[in-house]
RNA sequence: GCCGGUGUGUCGGAAUUGGCAGACGAGACAGACUCAAAAUCUGUUAUCCGCAAGGGUGUGUGGGUUCGAGUCCCACCACCGGCACCA
């Protein structure tokens, strides 16, 4: 009998959609459930194999979620701004809509025949006006809310995109989307302030079920950090602040260092005597790259400032000042006060100019290298701290600053405003205007949304300048403040900007008067569960999370969390083991997997490749086990025997699998479920016959994971009246989970020595008697003397004995 | 340097609280069916010694705890991901 899967898929999938049973209801009454993965970005070379892991994972869970009765939520849409649509439009001379649109008709008929549970009748688009309206009306209330402002600033740039690039775009120095040169450039731009939501977005993650590593990097990238902030006196009378996190070495202490591109340079220009040398270093640092700047194992450099001192403020002793480019202008204060005694880089810095090095915690060689790992040291040299330990140094100093007014307690973070202009077409266009007189001025909301306007060009432009700036019919506007003359902003949102609240939309998709209503966010917030790629760790989660925040501290959502639970999917990899791409040639299109082995078997595969989180090669042969492990199935009708009950030689088997399958789901390990639903249909084959009851529970297990050969199977076979339509998980018999017989091993000092079939319920005496009444136990034991009995029940006994 | 992770047959990968290492799948080998091939079905498949019964060795390396370690502890090695002159 062979199975045509083409015929059956094909068929399933319309009735599914012509009764539309995976749309999710509006029956507020039923328990929900938000299952959510992140929306793709429909680019033009259509799907590889890869895409679809995390649809058929959530899927799998939304499908089992749907069976045990819940109204469920699992919608998908487009995140269709971008890059490399615009590209594409400009080197093809169409419309990037048109190109978007093109694209999505693929995607959509890609991930349509793999039968993934969608509720189509949400999708969503972040280019439809109707959407991006919203996308415009948060950032007006950001702009109301003082979070987003425009600020003269330097820049990352990328040379290939010409464009400016947040700082969570730019990695190892070059752009994260083309891996071109990344340089710096001044430049006027919108600034969303992420930094005010850097504590709530550290102390929220307890309030999440994000697996560990995500925790950990958000809060690396956030980067907070308690110190100090220190005044130093000059001589000039100036006041020099620095940052520490280490204000109990102060005393330790032996020079200054500040950023080249610190302020207070040029107003000592005066005074300095080697100007020349030091305005030759601060060009060269800015001539850098942020690659060059970052290379590892670089001497150190600067430049002493001749001409001013600085002043310890603990022992009063004055101390050289420097520029070097290891300190960065924009954390902290941009200044530091130098300890080369307790710190690496000082340290260096120390022995390359010769400066003195001075031990404030005992206990390592300061002169052979600086002694950093001092957490339990004890004070000297510190005058006020001496015999003090580290901590107690670091609050007594601080106390003692305060009181003195020289300097106090403060937390500092490495993360940076989210730089949210873009000089380019394809993105929303940024709803605000510049009057001469009244300044930043947000349209009207009633305008929104504010529609990009057809432009003949859509090329970046040398200078700086989003497209959109020559288009002046458009540019030139008035004022909605004062009606005077006023210009539109050109720059455009960057991705980011429409995925930051998508999943809000899909609650109520159709909503004209509001981004969705409060019954909808109500009910459905949070997302219940949220899958998506490692790679987004600092920058969509993060940024979506600071948006959330934002929405809920106005009113408008719910909870203070957007996703409850997040988890992550492993790559699949090329058959070689390296990431598939278009030019290491080992892209697999699940088109033809799809033709020659069907959905189901291609959803069994992606399932059962291997750990869900972990990445995995693909292997075109292995998916044959897959293909097989269908056929089985289908051909379990073959063996249809009458029967309403789970026969008793099948009925542990039954009941574990249920429990098993159940629980794999849940914990993420699909991979397993799979197996023991392998292993379950060996288990019937060795029996011969399975009978409908059987039958029917084996169809529902599987059908989550290969869902339109299991209904083909329920309707031929008339177990009942359809998987979907019958809604019913079924329920384990946790006394039925276990044999009847249990085989237990007989060990003696731990090496096996038998195996013994025996009832569960057995007691240690009588399965010692008979464990040594066994020929090879005998032998092993022989005339040593037994010392140790160790009995563990259903599993072991061990013999331990000595000669 | 800091943070997180991984290391198990030929390959993908399994192993609740420490308790039969290698589930399940692939591949390979042998057999059945066939004129033949494919498909399917059955069996074998960590490794070494042995005709066999049986025994030795095995989860990156070296130690340790324990009756018993893939799992726990200590010290390393290799690889992957993130951050990185963040004071």
């Amino acid at each position: 009998m062979k199975y045509n899967h083409k015929k059956v898929e094909q068929k399933w999938q319309k009735i599914w959609e012509e009764k539309g049973v995976f749309h999710a209801s509006e029956d507020t009454s039923k328990e929900k459930f938000y299952a959510l993965i992140e929306f793709p970005y429909p680019s033009g070379q259509g799907l590889h194999v890869g895409h679809p892991r995390p649809y058929t994972a959530l899927d799998t869970v939304a499908r089992k979620r749907r069976l045990q009765g819940y109204n469920v939520l699992y919608p998908i849409g487009w995140d269709a701004f971008g890059l490399p649509t615009e590209n594409y439009a400009i080197k093809n001379h169409i419309h990037p809509e048109i190109v978007t649109n093109k694209n999505i008709e693929r995607f959509k008929k890609q991930i349509q025949s793999l039968g993934i549970s969608f509720d189509w009748s949400r999708e969503i688009n972040t280019t439809d006006p109707n959407y991006y309206k919203w996308t415009q009306w948060i950032f007006i209330q950001l702009f109301k809310h003082g979070l987003a402002y425009k600020k003269e600033m330097n820049v990352n740039w990328c040379t290939s995109c010409k464009c400016v690039l947040a700082n969570e775009e730019v990695v190892n120095g070059v752009c994260e989307r083309c891996g071109s040169e990344v340089v710096h450039k001044v430049k006027s731009q919108w600034m969303l302030k992420i930094t005010e939501y850097a504590d709530r977005l550290i102390n929220d993650l307890d309030l999440v079920e994000y697996p560990d590593r995500v925790k950990a990097q958000q809060k690396n990238w956030i980067g907070r950090s308690t110190g100090a902030e220190v005044d130093f006196t000059t001589t000039t009378g100036d006041v020099l602040t620095i940052y520490t996190t280490r204000a109990d070495t102060l005393y330790g202490a032996t020079y200054m260092v500040i950023a080249p591109e610190h302020p207070l340079i040029d107003k000592w220009a005066d005074r300095l005597t080697n100007m020349d040398e030091i305005r030759k270093y601060q060009a060269s640092a800015a001539r850098k790259s942020d690659f060059e700047r970052t290379e590892v194992a670089k001497e150190k450099t600067g430049v002493m400032l001749k001409g001013v001192r600085a002043v310890n403020p603990v022992n009063n002793k004055e101390i050289p000042i420097f520029i070097s480019d290891y300190v960065l202008v924009s954390y902290g204060t941009g200044a530091i006060m130098a300890v080369p005694a307790h710190d690496t880089r000082d340290w260096e810095f120390a022995k390359k100019f010769d400066l003195p090095i001075i031990e404030v915690v005992k206990g390592g060689n300061v002169q052979e290298e600086a002694f950093t790992d001092c957490a339990s040291g004890i004070m000297v040299n510190s005058g006020m701290l001496d015999g003090l330990t580290v901590d107690d140094a670091k609050k007594k100093i601080i106390d003692w600053l305060t009181a003195e007014g020289k300097g106090h307690a403060k937390v500092n973070y490495k993360l940076r405003d989210w730089v949210f202009s873009r000089q380019r077409y394809w993105g929303e266009p940024i709803p605000i205007v510049h009057c001469e007189k009244c300044g930043y001025v947000p349209i009207d909301e009633s305008e929104l949304p504010l529609k990009l306007p057809k432009v003949e060009s859509y090329e970046p432009t040398d200078n700086g300048e989003s497209p959109l700036a020559k288009m002046t019919d458009w540019i030139e506007t008035v004022c909605p403040h004062c009606g005077g003359k006023a210009i539109r902003e050109t720059d455009t949102m960057p991705q980011w900007a429409g995925s930051s609240w998508y999943y809000l939309r899909y609650m109520d998709p159709h909503n004209n008067k509001e981004l969705a209503s409060k019954d909808a966010l109500k009910y459905w917030s949070p997302v219940d569960w949220y899958n998506g790629g490692m790679e987004h760790t600092t920058l969509h989660l993060l940024y979506s999370r600071f948006w959330h925040k934002f929405l809920y501290d106005i009113g408008i959502v719910p909870t203070p969390e957007p996703y409850a639970k997040r988890t992550s999917h492993g790559m699949i990899l090329g058959e070689n083991g390296e990431k598939m791409s278009k030019s290491r040639g080992n892209v697999v299109n699940p088109d033809e997997i799809v033709e020659e082995y069907g959905a189901d078997t291609m959803r069994l595969y992606e399932m059962f490749i291997g750990d869900f989180e972990k990445a995995a090669p693909w292997s075109q042969a292995s998916i044959k086990g897959c293909r097989r492990f269908v056929e089985r199935f289908w051909n379990l009708q073959s063996v249809l025997i009458d029967g309403d009950k789970i026969r008793p030689e099948l009925e542990s088997q039954f009941n574990k699998a249920i429990k098993k399958v159940g629980e794999d789901i849940e914990n993420i390990k699909f991979n397993t479920a799979i197996a023991t639903l392998m292993a379950l249909i060996n288990d019937i084959s060795n029996v011969k016959s399975i009978n409908k009851e059987e039958l029917r529970v084996f169809s529902i297990l599987l059908n989550p994971f290969a869902p339109h050969v299991t209904e083909e199977i329920y309707e031929i076979c008339g177990l009942g009246s359809g998987i979907i339509a019958e809604q019913s998980w079924p329920e384990y018999d946790e006394s039925k989970c276990v044999d009847d017989s249990v085989e237990i091993v007989v060990q003696v000092n731990g090496k096996i020595k038998a195996k013994l079939n025996i009832p569960v319920y057995a007691q240690k005496d009588y399965v010692l008697e008979l464990a040594k009444a066994d020929e090879n136990v005998k032998k092993a034991v022989g005339n040593m003397t037994v010392i140790k009995e160790i009995f563990v029940p259903k599993k072991l006994i061990n013999i331990v004995v000595k000669p």
